[in-house]
DNA sequence: CTTCGTGCAAACTGTTTGCAGACCT
DNA sequence: AGGTCTGCAAACAGTTTGCACGAAG
């Protein structure tokens, strides 16, 4: 059983909520994933399950995590302006996304840290978090010829 | 007159368009802006100078700006998921953006060079552009001691 | 005069919410 | 039994679009 259902359970019972078959179902789904999907893809996933599954549903459970802070959400330069949930470590990570297939790879770096404390120096401000996002062509589409996308990915 | 209003006027005659009052209202306010503003605060200042522009003269001539480099655009993690407009300078630039007043600071580093360059050898990829967003408190909201937002500013 | 651009209202996309019934404990 | 959660449909926010009129060249 994983991890996501074990943790929400016990928060769960805590306040007096439920595990039910379709949280069940959702955070099952979403620990098989390493893509950071959307609630559409996340949702289209887990209907294979349960037909009768509601993205309303899906939506509920994700913004449930992320009150619990198990996941966070992000915008990335994609056509649809849609949110990706991203099941967040407890260590700062940022992100690649590759403009072909818009998979995501997740890498950490401390260069941040100098940049933060540089801007902080520089601007007399108090930063607490910073988020880089690369974006480009991952191995496989680099290898199967893809172009880059004109205007680079960014809408 | 404005840069920008010489800009897209020299453009629209090469393609047969036209510069007209909303348009040059448009670009004007647009150019009186520091911060990166979403098309309804634009819209909000412009309609001060002329109280029948409508929204979607907004947002048609930012999308126009956009398709000719003139701007960019971008979605921070604010409570309301509204696209910000950035005036496009030719350099590479990142961003902070202040958690309490929402006002953006540009700022450059070349430590996204060396940071693109180690994901690059590590997976094999090709990084075409990358981006930094930092969350923090300015000066002047720092000083006013706003607190910093539970949630860091991140929705 | 002939296009191109505007205002308006309606459509659209992604996400949220009110409600009545279903389900967990 | 009682409150919590779900599915549904409708609301919502931000952005886009079709159309008929108005204005730029």
């Amino acid at each position: 059983m994983g991890k996501l259902v074990q943790e929400i359970n016990k928060r769960l019972r805590a306040h007096g909520g439920r595990m039910t078959i379709q949280r069940r179902l959702i955070l099952e789904t979403l620990e098989t994933l390493t893509n950071h999907p959307t609630a559409e893809e996340l949702f289209a996933l887990a209907r294979q399950r349960d037909p009768a599954l509601n993205l309303s549903t899906v939506y509920r459970t994700l913004r449930l995590l992320e009150q619990e802070d198990l996941v966070s959400t992000r915008i990335f330069n994609e056509e649809r302006r849609q949110e990706r949930f991203d099941p967040a470590y407890p260590s700062e990570h940022h992100h690649f996304m590759c403009t072909a297939c818009k998979s995501v790879i997740e890498f950490e770096t401390d260069s941040i840290g100098q940049i933060k404390m540089q801007f902080e120096r520089r601007f007399d401000a108090r930063v607490e978090t910073g988020s880089i996002v690369l974006y480009g062509l991952c191995v496989q589409c680099r290898q199967e010829g893809n172009p880059t996308k004109p205007g680079t990915g960014d809408r």
